[in-house]
DNA sequence: CACGACTCCTGCTGGC
DNA sequence: TGCCAGCAGGAGTCGT
């Protein structure tokens, strides 16, 4: 029992505008996710929803007046999921379920391995490596290896791992790896405990807010003291994007 | 195939 | 105090 509406004509692209049709009075049957995509299985297809870096989603009672950036609701009895999005980097799609699983959809068929999931090994990284002269940060981001490592944890991984964000991918030793697979499901560990958050204007699921978590040991925190050892911090760019880490502890 | 540059969008920050 | 350029971030697309 579902109803569908949006707000805007799209986010990152246009939204299925045939979705209130495709979803009126469709049940839900389960929900996942790959990637940072979630999915919500209905049985003739999935909608897959990305938040991009500002979205948040939330789950109200209907009849909740929509705000400046709500962009989609997908209304289930009395309540309502709610996706905010002011940014506007994330998504809302349809993938027909006659069109084949949902993991061939072209934004999830080259998606990487799952960095909590046991297939996630120094091994494979070592392996999938081996081609790949780009610096390890960029490799990590990449996503096509491993998904679910952003800009942040990205920098906060190699910092545990001890490894130096510029080195190439190919030229670092499964032993390192297996350093580096250890401190990715850390770092995604200790931030999800944290509440995931990585923007001030971050909120829960119910609206509230102040997760906001501070206590990186690189990121944000050029010129300030590496809490291991006193160097001051350094920041570069690489492909576009910030990276921070500790010349000393990171080789 | 691997990889770099560019791009989307808007809120916030820093500089003047 | 006000204005505006620049930055941030996820990740797809295009060119090399």
């Amino acid at each position: 029992m579902t109803s569908v509406t949006f707000r805007h004509t799209s986010l990152r692209w246009p939204f299925p505008l045939d979705l209130p049709t495709l979803l009126a009075s469709r049940t839900i049957r389960d929900i996942g996710r790959r990637g940072k995509y979630l999915l919500l299985h209905f049985d003739h297809g999935t909608v897959i929803i990305h938040l991009g870096m500002s979205g948040h989603l939330r789950i109200l009672d209907s009849g909740i007046a929509p705000q400046k950036h709500d962009y989609f609701d997908l209304a289930v009895g009395s309540q309502l999921l709610r996706l905010s999005d002011p940014r506007r980097f994330g998504a809302v799609l349809w993938h027909a379920a006659e069109d084949g699983p949902v993991e061939q959809h072209i934004l999830l068929a080259g998606l990487g391995m799952e960095p909590l999931e046991e297939v996630f090994s120094a091994q494979i990284l070592y392996q999938k490596t081996r081609n790949r002269a780009a610096p390890i940060k960029q490799v990590l981001l990449a996503g096509d290896i491993v998904v679910g490592v952003g800009n942040i944890y990205a920098s906060e991984s190699l910092f545990r791992a001890g490894i130096n964000p510029k080195i190439a991918a190919h030229r670092i030793s499964l032993a390192r790896y297996a350093l580096l697979v250890d401190a990715i499901r850390i770092t995604l560990a200790a931030a999800i405990e944290n509440g995931g958050s990585t923007l001030r204007d971050f909120v829960g699921v119910n609206g509230q807010s102040g997760y906001f978590q501070q206590s990186y040991f690189v990121y944000g925190r050029t010129g300030f003291p590496c809490r291991n050892c006193g160097t001051l911090i350094t920041q570069i760019k690489q492909r576009q994007r910030s990276t921070f880490y500790c010349k000393k502890c990171q080789k």
